[in-house]
RNA sequence: GGGCGGUUAGCUCAGUUGGUUAGAGCGCCUGCCUUACAAGCAGGAAGUCGGGGGUUCGAGUCCCUCACUGCCCA
């Protein structure tokens, strides 16, 4: 007996319970294969920061990997979905500085020993509530795999592959000019800049020429920076500036002399057209200095405070530092003027403070040799992007990149392993710490204080979760992974460098047979799936500071599970972002709830079938649903109905259309599964026959079907609403399934050959029978419960249709008598198409006017869609041109319009009639 | 400045290679507590597909152009 479904559907009530089971039962482990497995569905969960909390992104974002891993496992492919966190370099020094500030002391006075320490107490202590969220949405991961990007396996693999990249002379390290975080106090990479317009000022200054002849008039967004002046440069063409070519310059507000130099930077239509050099804070003036071999200033410290290079100033910060200096000029008479300016202005990603471009000795990454593989791996459709816009933008960035800053100044992170020798100042790159130089033998050796750049370690992950270095089996089973599924803000950040380390580091490594590995199979995935971004109804994006957060977990808690899985599904249309709506949400809350009832009204029919002695076979997860012989007209419509629809979705699916598969699944269950079938059956489900009587014969087999199409329902449902499916799907088999979870069961998908085309029309034909009487019983104002008697007529294949199914259209429509008629109804109280007419009897009183009004509205639509036809049918060019069969199309469409403004016209006349009466 | 999108019903969005009368959910209107479900049932109203031009027998769909709007990069 199955068991008891409280009335009314309360997620909260299943969920928690069946998300623990799936831990719990370890169901979707997946251990290394023994033998090769062909195209396994393998994927990884792009690592959300170990600070982080959830986000509706998050749930986008696994709400859609959850349903690919689910539908791939049940399609009996091995799927392996591998969770984990990213360790977040920056966010994650940032909360344990905070922590730490709290008790009075600053890392600095912990020590980096102990700091790092701190941190991983931290971590082991928090670190685990994002997954523990992600639990809680049913993502069918294998938690067996969970990785954590600085667990010791990952961090010997960042080693060896940074190693590996110095060994071959694509990792190099240089005093250069890189975005440096003031607050932060570390290089970030170009990436991690936002660039933001701003209103600013840009000021004119006159630096007087040495021999006193005269003065250049320069102009700068930042005259703080000009104490670090080396030069002043002007473009050659400029006539204006061409007699000071080689004059020096004093700089003003120090005791410097600086050159007036030519270059094409200076743009005579910029400002005053001559251009300070500022080497040491500003890329273009730092490309201009190497130009001219001129030194460089560094007149800032690490937190943007004047050092001792810039004079009396020294102590303050940039901002303090200009104010002075501009008054300082001023009082000079040397400031020509002050202009407004919009400028671009760079803050660094996290903590949103401006960015200081800033000289300083970093790592970097000669980026162009991956740069060039990674994208051979795309142009050649070794790596798919959905949608393939995206592809564009990839390349574009791709074609332009520079190389990358892979140092941080932090300690949270992985630390590079290089060594500095104090006796000979080489550096000693090792995997292992070394014990002498490897230039002088000396032993006075420290190790690099830098860390790693955290998109450095996760760039690894593809296949470093897998066991790389070594050659291990999960590695050759399960890489390349199939898909990844993000938004597009880290599409740069990660994917383009998941794609060129995957390209660079697995092409060495050989196949499983051994065999040479080609650029197509050492891509880190083959397909990426770009999703959009969640905001709010209002189309806004969400942020803390404006306070339109949805918090998923507030939004489960009301809705369920199951029903914002399936809100963000069905809105998951490919391209474009996602406006969450909680109306939407409510209303699959309904939906889910629509099941729910079913499954009680389906186990209410087991349990009268079980009192009247009847036994009804279950059978489950089958991979065919067999069509008795003498099957129903409805049997084989709804059998057809759910094949249709499951071809439908795995189509769908395969196309990462989650709204279209949705979509199909919801129309389904509502449309035709609750309003036609469920309702239909109730004739049918009579068990007080006596034993093998006709009457209980065909219940049996109606119930028997019934049960057939809904647990297979269920299962296509199953990788939206995890929840609900599996709690009834248990109930069904009376807490005594099959197999241990639906999730485990096969997927819908019953061919072709299943769809009975037949079927539908005929059913969609006495669906349409149907409405129109209820629209008749409306329009005539028959009140709800009374039944009428209809008269109807039709062409004799159709009528005898009607008339086979004559109870079922009784039921379903509310009447009592139901004729057929050999000529067409006389027009009163009637309706109908070009397949039938509808003559309703009995009726109530109507409102004319209104009626007429509506009548009158249709027969102007018909006559226009009639004219329109008749039109291109009359046009030679079209019927010579178009294809026969839309040819074809439109003659029975112009029959059908025809016919129904006879019909309606006929409705008018009568109505006309009744009223002059 | 360069690049990529979007504009379809009151709201949020679909609309495959051009082809009948452009669809869905929510909302709205009317009537129903019909024993699975009022988180429901039944019926209904609602769009000159951003403007203009072009290609075509035929354009929401292809091309040009304008307007508005969003995002990415510099």
């Amino acid at each position: 007996m199955p068991r008891e479904l409280p009335k009314a559907y309360d997620p909260t009530a299943i969920e928690d319970r069946w998300a623990e089971y799936w831990v719990r039962e370890r169901l979707f482990e997946v251990p290394t294969p023994a033998a090769p497995v062909s195209n396994p569905f393998v994927m990884l969960l792009p690592p959300p920061n170990v600070t982080g909390r959830l986000h509706m992104g998050h749930m986008l974002n696994q709400t859609e990997m959850d349903i690919l891993t689910r539908w791939h496992r049940m399609r009996g492919e091995l799927a392996l979905w591998v969770p984990g966190t990213d360790h977040a370099g920056i966010a994650t020094q940032m909360m344990v500085e905070r922590q730490v500030a709290k008790e009075g002391k600053t890392r600095q006075q912990l020590g980096r020993e102990a700091f790092v320490e701190r941190v991983w107490e931290w971590k082991r202590e928090y670190g685990g509530a994002i997954l523990d969220q992600m639990k809680r949405l049913g993502a069918s991961v294998d938690w067996s795999r969970e990785y954590f990007t600085m667990d010791e396996r990952l961090s010997v693999a960042v080693k060896e592959a940074f190693v590996r990249l110095h060994e071959q002379g694509l990792i190099y390290r240089g005093a250069y000019i890189v975005n440096w975080c003031p607050r932060c106090q570390t290089a970030i990479s170009d990436l991690e800049v936002a660039h933001e317009e701003q209103a600013g000022k840009l000021y004119e200054i006159r630096y007087p020429l040495a021999d006193g002849s005269g003065s250049i008039t320069i102009a700068t967004t930042r005259p703080e920076t000009m104490l670090g002046d080396v030069a002043v440069v002007v473009n050659p063409t400029d006539a204006r500036y061409a007699r000071m070519h080689g004059k020096k310059l004093r700089l003003p507000l120090t005791a410097r002399e600086i050159p007036v130099l030519t270059d094409e930077w200076a743009n005579p239509e910029f400002g005053t057209g001559a251009v300070k050099v500022t080497p040491a804070h500003d890329p273009n003036d730092f490309a201009i200095a190497e130009r001219h071999k001129l030194p460089s200033i560094v007149v800032m410290d690490e937190t943007a405070h004047m050092n001792d290079a810039a004079g009396s100033y020294a102590g303050l910060d940039r901002y303090q530092a200009r104010k002075r200096i501009l008054a300082d000029l001023e009082q000079q008479d040397l400031l020509a003027g002050v202009k407004d300016h919009v400028n671009s202005i760079g803050k660094c990603d996290r903590c949103k403070t401006v960015v200081e471009p800033r000289l300083s000795t970093q790592w970097f990454i000669k980026i162009q040799p991956l740069a060039d593989k990674a994208i051979e791996a795309v142009e050649t459709g070794a790596i798919r992007f959905t949608p393939e816009q995206y592809k564009k933008t990839y390349f574009e960035w791709m074609n332009n990149i520079h190389d990358w800053c892979i140092s941080r100044q932090l300690w949270w992170g992985h630390r590079i392993p290089a060594w500095h020798c104090a006796d000979c100042r080489e550096i000693t790159v090792a995997r292992e710490t070394p014990k002498v130089c490897a230039h002088c033998g000396s032993a006075k050796l420290t190790q690099e204080t830098d860390v790693l750049d955290t998109w450095f370690s996760s760039g690894l992950l593809p296949f470093t979760v897998f066991g790389w270095p070594a050659q291990t089996a999960d590695l050759a089973a399960f890489y390349p992974t199939q898909v990844l599924v993000t938004g597009f803000d880290i599409l740069f950040f990660w994917v383009a460098r998941m794609i060129m380390l995957g390209c660079h580091f697995m092409l060495d490594v050989p196949m499983p047979d051994g065999s040479k590995r080609a650029l197509a199979d050492s891509v880190p995935f083959r397909e990426v799936y770009i999703h959009a971004l969640v905001r709010d109804a209002d189309r806004q994006k969400m942020s803390k500071t404006k306070g339109n957060v949805i918090d998923p977990i507030d939004i489960i808690q009301r809705f369920g599970t199951d029903a914002v899985r399936f809100t963000l599904a069905s809105m998951a249309s490919p391209g474009t972002d996602i406006a969450f709506s909680e109306a939407r949400t409510e209303g699959y809350r309904a939906f889910a709830n629509k099941i729910w009832n079913a499954a009680r009204f389906i186990f209410m029919q087991m349990e009268r079938a079980k009192e009247a002695a009847v036994s009804i076979e279950l059978h489950p997860i089958q991979k065919a649903i067999v069509v008795p012989g003498n099957a129903s007209r409805e049997m084989k419509w709804i059998l057809s109905r759910l094949s249709t629809t499951a071809l439908e979705v795995n189509r769908a699916l395969a196309g990462y259309r989650f709204d279209e598969a949705a979509n199909h699944i919801y129309r389904f269950f509502w449309g035709d599964f609750c309003d036609w079938y469920l309702e239909g059956i109730k004739l049918y489900l009579d068990f007080s026959g006596t034993a093998e009587s006709p009457q209980q014969t065909t219940a049996i087999a109606a119930l028997t079907m019934l049960l057939s199409i809904f647990e297979a329902a269920l299962r296509l449902l199953s990788p939206f609403m995890p929840f609900l499916t599996e709690e009834i799907w248990h109930a069904l088999y009376d807490g005594n399934p099959p197999l241990n979870s639906i999730a485990l069961a096969n997927y819908p998908d019953f061919g072709l050959s299943a769809v009975d085309m037949n079927a539908e029309g005929t059913m969609s034909m006495l669906h349409s029978f149907v409405m129109t009487i209820r629209s008749l019983r409306k329009d005539y104002k028959v009140p709800e419960k009374q039944l009428v008697s209809i008269a109807f007529h039709s062409h004799n294949q159709l009528a005898e249709i009607f008339q086979q199914e004559t109870e079922w259209i009784k039921r379903r429509a509310k009447v009592k008598a139901m004729k057929r008629t050999v000529t067409l109804p006389s027009g009163t109280n009637s309706r109908g198409n070009v397949n039938f007419s509808i003559e309703i009897h009995d009726v109530g009183q109507i409102d004319p006017v209104a009626l007429r009004e509506r009548l009158q509205k249709e027969l102007v639509m018909y006559q226009r869609a009639a004219q329109s036809s008749t039109n291109q049918l009359d046009n030679s060019a079209f019927v010579s041109k178009a294809p026969p069969e839309v040819v074809e199309l439109m003659r029975r469409h112009k029959e059908e319009m025809t016919s129904l403004i006879e019909k309606t016209r006929a409705a008018i006349d009568s109505l006309d009639a009744v009223g002059s009466r």
